[in-house]
DNA sequence: CCAAAAGTGTTATGCATACACCCATGA
DNA sequence: TCATGGGTGTATGCATAACACTTTTGG
């Protein structure tokens, strides 16, 4: 085509903040960089688009490379993009593609995954650190999004909430224990649980109760999202 | 450097939906596409990012370029990014960051600017119809925002409303005018005063009146937003 | 006086919060 | 029986909605 040359060429790349919620509270998964640029920094995954790919799936390629893990398409949420000329110093031009990921806590799943030297780190002691590239940015928005989201999840989507159970039927208060840890604040039991039971088409009861694990307390109901 | 013709090359794009509230209705400016692909069809205003050039201010500067309006950093904000393979078949790979600009109603803006045939449409109207690209999922994805931004502006910005009036001051109709438009529904007057009187540093009052033009029924108090 | 728009008052309703209190279980 | 967490009931405050009503202008 006759135009080919005329417009300047960019990478483009996407980035993904990884989210899970580990011993109550919100990690990502980070992967610290080795020689060369921003060396010893925090780093978020990520990586080309390729060349016949659209965005999403390339987003959902890396984060199962990185992790293992598909998830649902509500759980995978384009954050925004990030294109300042000299965001990376190593190449002329590139632009990323930010994205959350929801996925349920699973210690082992980094290991023998791509990213063998990816860990999962809170969100807070990462934000409180220089991260590499602009990827401080790219976090502070991904948590604020992330908090939007649970909060009050667009009708008729999957609520981000469920993709940080590790399993279909949960208790309410796993459940709440989840939208604590992203939203950073305590929430009153009781009325968590009035709230969640109320919202039409949010969770149906398995009538099934919790196994008597740790024990003490009245066991909980099951519950299951979205019939 | 090393990996430069490793990964694909892309071009990159920005789209700018620009909002403006005409005789009531919310519109975007639209330009009509000449001979070639989709020939006839309405297609939003956009460029390609320039070589040295941020995302944000090449957002900026094709505004400039098409209305020659210099907006608040508030009312230009970034609505995503679309990046489909085939999005545009003209270019191999053409990923656009899209933008939804809010401006005052100036009909005579757009001519005698790089847009000369560039329209001020009704939104609801371009929406029924078949719009050049992914424009139709561009433009409904910024009209969504637009509604969120418009019913409950992010604190510490500037209301994503004051950008549509075209004068520092206005009366709380205009102001409720501008609501309605972007929300497509209409508000209790009442309340509306009430709401946003009370909002705080959202409007202070002038102490002036507005001058009786058509006249009929008392004139309305002047406001200016954020003192 | 009448119409029309600006602006205020009043009441109902829903929703979130705070918190008291009961339930069911393990030790 | 006690501690612990699950779960319900209830009062209160706040934001919104609905709408009656007053104010101020032009015709």
């Amino acid at each position: 085509m006759a135009y080919e040359s005329e417009y300047p060429p960019f990478y483009v790349t996407v980035d993904i903040v990884v989210l899970a919620i580990r011993d109550g509270r919100l990690n990502a998964l980070a992967i610290r960089r080795g020689p060369g640029h921003d060396e010893g920094k925090w780093a978020l995954p990520g990586g080309f688009v390729g060349i016949d790919e659209d965005l999403e799936p390339a987003a959902r390629r890396e984060l199962e490379e990185e992790t293992g893990f598909s998830v649902h398409r509500d759980a995978l949420q384009q954050v925004g993009t990030y294109g300042a000329p000299d965001r990376d110093p190593r190449y002329l031009r590139v632009v990323s593609v930010a994205w959350l990921a929801a996925v349920p806590d699973a210690s082992a799943v980094v290991a023998g995954t791509d990213a063998a030297h990816a860990e999962w780190r809170p969100v807070d002691d990462l934000l409180a650190e220089d991260l590499a590239f602009d990827h401080h940015r790219i976090l502070a928005d991904a948590r604020d999004r992330a908090r939007v989201l649970v909060d009050s999840p667009p009708p008729g989507t999957r609520p981000l909430a469920a993709a940080f159970l590790p399993s279909d039927e949960f208790s309410l208060s796993r459940l709440r224990s989840v939208y604590e840890a992203v939203l950073g604040r305590e929430l009153d039991p009781g009325n968590f649980q009035r709230r969640v039971k109320t919202t039409q088409g949010l969770v149906t009861p398995t009538g099934r109760r919790e196994p008597a694990a740790g024990g003490r307390g009245r066991p909980a109901e099951l519950f299951r999202i979205r019939g």
